[in-house]
DNA sequence: CTGAATTCCGAGCGTTTCAGTAGGATTTCT
DNA sequence: AGAAATCCTACTGAAACGCTCGGAATTCAG
């Protein structure tokens, strides 16, 4: 996440290098490196090879949510097994019907309420040069 | 939970085993056994050993909320280990001085507003005989 | 008093996830 | 030619999760 603020933060000035962004003290090197070949193959970002090469965003900050990237990331979000997204049909065969899952659906929704309305925008340095 | 959820429903009946719950098919009874190990030891539950024994809520099960439960048996909550309760101080050394900390810290709260606002006493069948 | 039912306790185990490392191949610019 | 970067894949170490196992202590019924 921070990764992506960075790269947003950077976005519309040409591509920004994961050594770059390594060196700001986030992740090693290695590890943006694999978690940047998933987030290019969601298309959330692209990469340049080459010696001014790096990534960015392929759209406007604003038009990519945190809850996109965690999903890239981690996969599907839920607070527990049975109201991850995506509904597993199977989960549930207990004796007291998962008089809980309704909550645990409500927990989930306002998770969601939050990373699905927070783009990459929100966390822009609002004093802008 | 859902365990938690059948003692509920139990209230007042008397002390319940933990083989009675483990029948109804919620949990292999030796795991049960070690999560009231746990439950007890935080004071929600009581147990009585022998051969009508089990265990009973100390409580009313509208004085039980589902925050308490999981917060005994997982540990503080949190979406993140930067936003998780107790506030860890040595977090967020990072460059982006942590600009998604209090989006972060958003999630938990409304993630906590359904756990501590949740009894156990919500789970109870309506339909009471 | 015996024996069954139960809690209580602590150690161990198999699987999965998380965060990160490692090594190398490929592309691109200078 | 060579440096800088992405790209790819496999591995690793530690921790957590869900669960098992063996046994001790307690309590009640017969």
């Amino acid at each position: 996440m921070l990764a992506m603020v960075e790269l947003a933060r950077h976005h519309g000035r040409g591509p920004l290098s994961l050594s770059d962004i390594a060196q700001s003290g986030e992740l090693p090197l290695s590890y943006l490196e694999q978690l940047f070949g998933t987030l290019r193959q969601a298309g959330l970002v692209e990469g340049t090879r080459g010696v001014r090469g790096g990534y960015r965003l392929t759209r406007e900050p604003s038009k990519i949510t945190v809850g996109q990237v965690v999903r890239v990331l981690e996969g599907p979000i839920g607070p527990v097994e049975c109201a991850v997204e995506g509904e597993a049909t199977d989960c549930c065969t207990r004796s007291t019907g998962c008089a809980t899952k309704e909550m645990w659906l409500r927990v989930r929704e306002n998770i969601l309420e939050v990373l699905d309305n927070t783009s990459l925008a929100d966390f822009q340095v609002s004093s802008v040069g």
